[in-house]
RNA sequence: GGAGGAGUUCCCGAGUGGCCAAAGGGGGCAGACUGUAAAUCUGUUGUCAGUGACUUCGGUGGUUCGAAUCCACCCUCCUCCA
């Protein structure tokens, strides 16, 4: 199976410009490709992850990738599909933020001798001088052509400014630059970068009269239409300080039926035979395919030693018995008040619990559990002596919390 | 630059002097049912020392016994005209 059909069985491609050439391409491995990537937050997430996996896909083929930080378009921010503007971040941040993506992507990606590249747009962007520019690059934009775009659509009836507007035409820049300097022929990123991307091979065809070409990939959505990798407390984080790898695991065991498979063949390297025997589980055997999915993104991202302790966290904890690895929180001494705390000090202070009346309600609603029982008075105190055998506290179903005496 | 309109709790959105911690919906959380899924049903959803107090309706002042609601100024956004 060539490159290219894999993409296409796993479900990955969404749009193309040109499908026989970049075939040609990439199954010969003569793309030199590249990704974008603005650096909005100081860890990439789930989003990105696809992003990257597709990138070592494709290194893998043989095919040249090139990681592009978005120093100079993180100045501006992507107005695509977004119904208000992006705060405007500081040079300072921005900086931060790139450097915390290229650790990241460094984990992931062979930058050695040749076989891929890592550069900044700030690079080019920055110094442009704003006439010479418009001479040179905006002349080759009709305005008309990008009002219509897609991406534009939402912010149409909401207002969007001149400044934001010129994402497309800064994108575009970075491609034509990157065709001159690197021979760059190839773009990919998510399917709503799509109009930003057709601007770069225009722009590429009009100024050098050469042929560029561009693929999007799928956005990761689940059955119900929604971006994944974003939970009611934000975005799924690759970085194990913001989402601990037990989280991370959890996010994709907890997956809904209808999308394991579609995760399986998008998200992990495993080959496709064996992802098409798991197409036929059926009810409540996809809850093995779920943990197949969770282990092994928690491995690619983290690694294996991480999976396996977040896969038995898991288990144990779902089972009923104990875990030995499980998020932990120490409270001190004189925490205490005549030896004991009472039940809602520690659901906040774990943070199961975000306030007081939350934890009120939980206990009041039959939710909380104590080293497997149920805690039915909100009066409920433990003993110094309790505590320091690490109390097991259970919000609800799914969240677990060891309190210890430290 | 001119004329209109809008800003309410996580989101959408009602409320136009006291009965307003603020209808309704969405989302979240919890319970039941289950498979750590989905669907459904029920409860709940500002904070705290919970029969009470405190903070919250873009901002700052003002009127009033009392303001999300009235007045003044300011900020932000939208629509139409230029």
């Amino acid at each position: 199976m060539t490159i290219f059909e894999e993409l296409k069985a796993r479900g990955l491609i969404a749009q193309l410009t040109n499908e026989a050439e970049i075939r040609e391409l990439i199954d010969n491995g003569k793309a030199t490709f590249y990704i974008g990537f603005d650096p909005t937050a100081d860890s990439l997430h789930v989003g990105h992850f696809m992003a990257l996996c597709l990138m070592k896909r494709l290194q893998m083929a043989g095919n040249r990738p090139i990681a592009l930080l978005g120093g100079g378009t993180g100045m501006i921010g992507d107005p695509s599909g977004r119904s208000d503007m992006r705060q405007v971040m500081t040079v300072e941040t921005i900086q931060h933020n790139c450097d915390c993506f290229k650790k990241q992507m460094e984990k992931f990606i062979d930058f050695g001798e040749g076989k891929a590249l890592m550069v900044n747009n700030a690079d080019w962007l920055l110094d442009l001088n704003y006439v010479e520019f418009l001479r040179e690059v905006g002349a080759c934009f009709s305005v008309n052509n990008m009002l219509r775009a897609e991406c534009y659509k939402q912010r149409m009836e909401k207002g969007l400014s001149f400044f934001e507007f010129n994402y497309m035409i800064m994108q575009s820049y970075d491609f034509y630059a990157l065709y001159q300097r690197y021979g760059c022929n190839l773009q990919f990123g998510g399917d709503d970068q799509w109009s930003n991307m057709l601007g770069g091979t225009d722009l590429i065809r009009r100024k050098l009269s050469k042929d560029a070409y561009a693929m999007t990939i799928t956005l990761l959505l689940n059955s119900e239409g929604k971006k994944m990798g974003k939970t009611q407390s934000g975005a799924v984080w690759l970085d194990p300080e913001k989402t601990s790898p037990y989280e991370f695991y959890q996010y994709w065991r907890n997956i809904g039926d209808a999308d394991v498979l579609k995760c399986l063949r998008m998200l992990t390297f495993l080959p496709l035979e064996q992802i098409d025997e798991m197409d036929h589980w059926e009810g409540s055997r996809l809850n093995d395919a779920k943990e197949i999915l969770a282990y092994e993104l928690t491995a690619l991202v983290h690694n294996k030693e991480e999976a396996e302790k977040a896969q038995e966290t898991s288990r144990g904890l779902f089972s009923g018995g104990g875990a030995a690895e499980m998020p932990t929180t120490e409270i001190s001494a004189d925490e205490l008040s005549d030896g004991t705390v009472d039940i809602m000090t520690l659901l906040v202070k774990s943070g199961l619990c975000p306030s007081k009346s939350e934890a009120r309600r939980a206990v009041t609603q039959g939710g909380v559990e104590a080293m497997g029982e149920k805690v039915s008075s909100i009066d409920k105190c433990f003993t110094a002596e309790e505590l320091k055998a690490g109390l097991v506290l259970r919000r609800g179903k799914k969240s677990y919390n060891r309190v210890v005496l430290g």
